[in-house]
Parts: C-alpha cells; sequence; structure tokens
DNA sequence: CGTATCGGATACATTCGTGTATCGAACGGA
DNA sequence: TCCGTTCGATACACGAATGTATCCGATACG
C-alpha cells in the first residue's frame, strides 16, 4: 500500500529486470516449437516450460494464461518474419530484375516457407475468429505485412517498366495467393511441379496487377 | 468364444443397425459445431455428446478416439460439400454467360464461403500436417474438389469461347485463391472492398489461365 | 559488501477429463 | 409376442493439468 518510489497505481512488476526478459524470450520461443508439434490446443504449461528449461513456475511469473502466451507468440514471431522479410529485399537492392519472372524469383526468395509457423499461424487463425477481439488483430497484422513489402515490389516492378494501378488490391492479392500456395506446397513436399506452379501463379498475378508504363528505368 | 454365425475373426460390429448410423450422424453434425465453437484441440468427449444429446457412452460405442472422430467429421463435411457444390453447378447450367466475369459470379455463388467450417479445417489442416499419414488425405480431398468442379467450369469458359492449357494449374490456383480468400473475408466480414477483391482475383485468374479459343459455342 | 526485492522452483490441493466395466432399455428377427 | 443382441447410460477409478502458496537462490542497488 504505501509505496514512496514511483508506483502510480501500476500494478505490473516495478522494475523490469534482465532475466526476466531473457527467460520470457526463451519460453517464447519454446513455446512456438511445442505449438507446432502438438498444436496450442493440446498443449500443456508443462510442455513449453520443460523445452525451454524451466518448470511451471516461470510460466505463471510471466503469463496469465496459454492464450495470453499464443497471442505473444504469434506476434513476436510474425513481426520478426516481417523484419526478415524487408532485410532480404534491401540486399537484393541492387540486383538487377530484367522481367516480372525475375521479380517473383525475388519476391518467393525474400519471403519464406516455414511450415512450422504455417501449423501454429493455422491455428492462431482459427483462434482468432473464434475470439472477437482478436480479429482486429489479424487484418492489422495483413495491413503491416503488405506495407512493409510492397515498397520494395513497387520498387522492383519500376525497374522493368511496370506500374501499379490498385496497390493495396496487389498487395491483398499476394497475401491470399501466398497462404493459399503454402499449404499446397507442405502437402506436398517433394512435389516440384506444385511449387513451379506456385511461381507462375504469382508472376500471373503480378502481371495482371501491373500494367507496362512506358520506359525501364 | 464359442460364435456360430457369420463371425469370419471381423473384430467390428456384426450388424450395423438403423439406430447406429442415426447416432454416427448426429455426432458428427455435433462435433462439427463445438470444434468450431472450442477448437478441436480444447474440445472434450462431454462436450460434444452433450450437443447431440448423448452421454459419453455414445462416444466410445462409436468412436476410438477423438482424433478419429475429427478425421470422420472433416471427411463427411467436405464430402457434402463438393456434392453440393456440383449440384449448384448443375443448376445453373442452362443459364447464360456473358464474360469471365459471369463464370466468376457463377463459381462463386457455388462454391459457398461458411466461416465455421473454415476453422475446423484450418485447424484440421494443421492437425494434418503434424500427423504423417493424414498428408495425404488432404491432397485427395484438394484434387477431388478439383476434379469435381472443373468440368463445370470448362462448360461456362467454352460457352463464352475460352480454353485452358493446363487444367490442373488452374484447377491448384484456384484452390489456392479460395483459401487464401477466404481468411481476408471473414476477418473484415462487413468490408465490401475486400470481397470485390476477391472476386476480381478469380477473374484476373482465370483470364490468365484460359485464352480465346474462337467461336463462342 | 550487505540487504531488499525479484524470479523461478517446489509442494499441495483441486478440478477435470478419460477409459473401462457394468447395467438396462430399445430394437430386430422369427 | 418373445428372446437375443445391440447400443447407449451410468458408475467408478485413475491420471493429468491447473492454479496457488511458499520457499530459496539470484540479482540489483546503495
Amino acid at each position: 500500500m504505501a509505496d514512496r518510489a514511483n508506483a502510480p497505481a501500476e500494478p505490473g512488476p516495478r522494475r523490469v529486470t534482465k532475466r526476466r526478459a531473457e527467460t520470457r524470450q526463451r519460453l517464447l520461443q519454446a513455446a512456438l516449437a511445442v505449438f507446432a508439434e502438438e498444436g496450442f490446443g493440446r498443449t500443456t504449461v508443462d510442455q513449453v516450460c520443460a523445452r525451454a528449461g524451466y518448470t511451471r513456475g516461470a510460466f505463471y511469473s510471466n503469463f496469465e494464461t496459454l492464450d495470453e502466451l499464443f497471442l505473444a507468440v504469434w506476434e513476436h514471431r510474425s513481426t520478426e518474419l516481417i523484419t526478415r522479410t524487408r532485410e532480404a529485399f534491401e540486399a537484393f537492392e541492387q540486383a538487377a530484375v530484367k522481367d516480372v519472372d525475375g521479380v517473383v524469383t525475388h519476391l518467393l526468395r525474400a519471403v519464406p516457407l516455414d511450415e512450422d509457423w504455417y501449423r501454429v499461424s493455422a491455428e492462431f487463425t482459427a483462434h482468432a475468429l473464434r475470439t472477437p477481439e482478436l480479429r482486429r488483430v489479424i487484418v492489422e497484422r495483413e495491413q503491416a505485412i503488405a506495407a512493409s513489402a510492397m515498397p520494395f515490389l513497387f520498387a522492383a516492378l519500376a525497374e522493368i517498366g511496370r506500374t501499379v494501378p490498385d496497390p493495396e488490391a496487389l498487395g491483398q492479392a499476394l497475401v491470399a495467393v501466398h497462404d493459399g500456395t503454402a499449404l499446397q506446397c507442405f502437402s506436398e513436399p517433394g512435389n516440384t511441379t506444385v511449387q513451379q506452379r506456385r511461381t507462375s501463379l504469382f508472376a500471373h498475378v503480378i502481371t495482371a496487377y501491373s500494367s507496362e508504363s512506358r520506359q525501364q528505368s
């Protein structure tokens, strides 16, 4: 009650220590792995902690409920992937692209296909649709993805003399195509045809949503 | 032990009665609803039985495990949807289509968007990726979908003078687009723009994967 | 260094779900 | 109508996961 220091009615932990951040991090990492293996719904607090090298005490000291952890894991990992993608794009900066296929190659190389992540996000998606306050989280994330990747795509297209009349429509289309084709690739891992079709679907969509402007830069 | 009648070492129930089929059916139906609401992973045997108006005895008399029920529900519902779609197509038989947009309209009207089903199948998908012997089930289903719907699509396209060079590629592309856009529609229910974009994405893809042959029929 | 707070470990009580074994009623065949 | 079989209900025992309360080692700070 009689807190003298800087305690303005904040019930959270007063001083966030270094150790705490480390623990939290390891729990997030472990949870992602366990969710991918067991499924969120069948995952137990103990499994996550064991995989991270803790006991259940660590969990209850950092999270209230498994749902909270699920959300944290998903947000953490998805921002991580967005960052990684942007970095990959920046690395391509000066690489020359000649045509739409070249753009697609870049795009697909920057956007990784991660089966573990697919499993987890598929289940999170279903979970979010069941939880009203989580719906917005999903659309925000999709917008963030588009906002982060599109500029690079435009730049690449501009290089080959193409412009995009309706950027948002293309963004939405590409996200849909990415999500939809991901499953196909995972369910037939060895099948190269599926992956080629994925590539050409991207090419077709990008072509359809962009138009030849004039000269190449 | 000393079974005299027609018991050729078959451990399953000898005579499948009418009541049994009815029970099974109601369990499947109830399970679908509960899975959609609670998620498969968090669903309990008792919840399913209660919703169907039974007690747990009914379940254990019809299924071994929840996983088995999950698979049964998914297979039942997805074949049901395939049938329904084909019927919808057949009803359109003589309706006149003028252009690609007309074809898309038909297509989207025949293929329903069902959020409950999306939730369940998303989770089933993740579940199947975790379970080696279920991967093939998914690809088989996707092939069945394509095989069932494509003929109608070709017929409609033929009517407006278009042919499809690579049918399988188009089938795969459309399934991917359907799956990918479904989530977008569900996460922003009120947003009509999203749905329009979905429609035009279908149109673009169909256009890109078909070519003008000659005259209309 | 010494001390106070923090963070994770441990122990405990409790709830919840499962699987099985048994019972009784409905059903189907003659 | 009667009898045997089937199917779902009920009861029970067990295991597993949760949440909390408490303890002790680690860490930050003066």
